[in-house]
DNA sequence: GAGAGGTATTATGAATTCAAAATGCAGCCA
DNA sequence: TGGCTGCATTTTGAATTCATAATACCTCTC
């Protein structure tokens, strides 16, 4: 039995064109050809151009009356900026998941700390990564706030280009785990201003080790130096 | 001179159907027909399917595949979701101001709040209310954050249907002229974390005298009285 | 050889057309 | 009478077409 409920096409090729954005395969500032990507996906410009527009209104591409679509550069400063507001956001989870959540999801989120932890001890980065993020979106879930959710999820997709520096230096990592400790406890404690200060903080950590070269405008640089 | 560069239409479809939303010419679960759409506004299908997409993706309308957009139903929690975001949105903007705001600038909101003072004083309810969201919009612009400006302001048109009680008590009002007192101290303190403080409780409270019947979903009113 | 102007080509904006799905309605049967 | 089936109509989804703006290229002049 398949699905019944077939997806409209331009949702498609939007999700596409988000992972091509996001891989890096449609480059910061580049031009994106309508017939180039018709012929890819093997679709019509109706549907592309459909999808473009959305992508627009989330802010992944710019669209230039008359000359077509870019992919958004984006500017330090721009980066920054969402991570404030991430940030906050990421402030306000942690509030709402200690009034909302279960003892149990408490209990789920104890389980991912743990192993969390023993990635760190092993110096396993990329379990690491994982698990902490499933952390975070478990707080995320555990607010039961949908618009929350979707517009974190929006934030989160527009900078999730900047790769993070490979060479995390032992003192971030353990400051990290070091500011997970803290979350667990605020949560088990359900202390819910602790939680979302710990939280706010803690992604303005990420943010410094955040390695911007290449996928942000150079000219970007200058400004860091000049402000 | 007429101007050079000319918006793409569907922005304008966008525009004016977002109107129809805001003013309830579009009822809340409102099916909207294409065709109809199209001929009230002498434009192709093209653009108007463009513009929906944008509105989906705004959150204002809903695509419901092979059968049409509909204007979305807000309900109760949604509501109330979207206002408990909003609070943190206005926190961090109250935060980032204090640090970015210029001298005069804080003189500039001084001067809105004294007037606003004045409509309170004589009763002016609609002069109170629109100077009183210059303020706000005074602050959000203040810091100097355009990504929370953007998100702000999403966030803001999703709401905007909700019409506020005509009849506002006394309690409310002068709880909410209280809160700008402390509002302008704050700011001229550049107390950051006291104006986000305010700003956020600020919010919460206006959510309470909100007049949502009509607007809203029944059978949320029913979840309300189930959780 | 460099630059300005004009034409050809290409790409985008929007309308139209075609296909497929959903809706409405009439007739049929229980 | 009530509900189901099947056809006609309407509406949506997507491709195509047409018009217009931008770009590239070529020529002509200095």
């Amino acid at each position: 039995m398949s699905k019944i409920q077939q997806r409209s096409l331009y949702l498609d090729v939007a999700d596409r064109v988000r992972e091509l954005i996001e891989q890096g395969d449609l480059a910061p500032g580049e031009r994106i050809s309508e017939k180039h990507l018709c012929e890819r996906f093997g679709v019509s410009r109706t549907p592309l151009r459909e999808a473009l527009k959305v992508l627009a209104s989330e802010g992944l591409v710019e669209l230039l009356p008359n000359r077509g679509a870019r992919v958004v550069r984006l500017t330090l400063k721009m980066v920054k900026d969402t991570y404030d507001l991430m940030g906050a956001l990421e402030g306000l989870s942690g509030e709402l998941a200690c009034q909302n959540i279960s003892d149990e999801g408490i209990r789920a989120i104890r389980t991912l700390h743990d192993e969390m932890l023993r990635h760190y001890r092993e110096r396993n980065l990329p379990d690491y990564f994982r698990v902490n993020q499933r952390i975070h979106e478990s707080i995320l879930a555990a607010s039961a706030n949908e618009v929350l959710q979707e517009t974190y999820s929006n934030l989160s997709q527009r900078v999730k280009r900047v790769r993070y520096s490979k060479k995390m230096t032992d003192d971030f990592w353990g400051n990290a785990v070091q500011d997970h400790e803290h979350m667990i406890l605020a949560l088990e404690a359900r202390d819910g201003r602790r939680l979302g200060q710990i939280l706010r903080d803690h992604l303005c950590n990420k943010l410094e080790v955040a390695s911007l070269a290449g996928v942000v405008e150079d000219e970007t640089a200058l400004e860091v130096a000049t402000s």
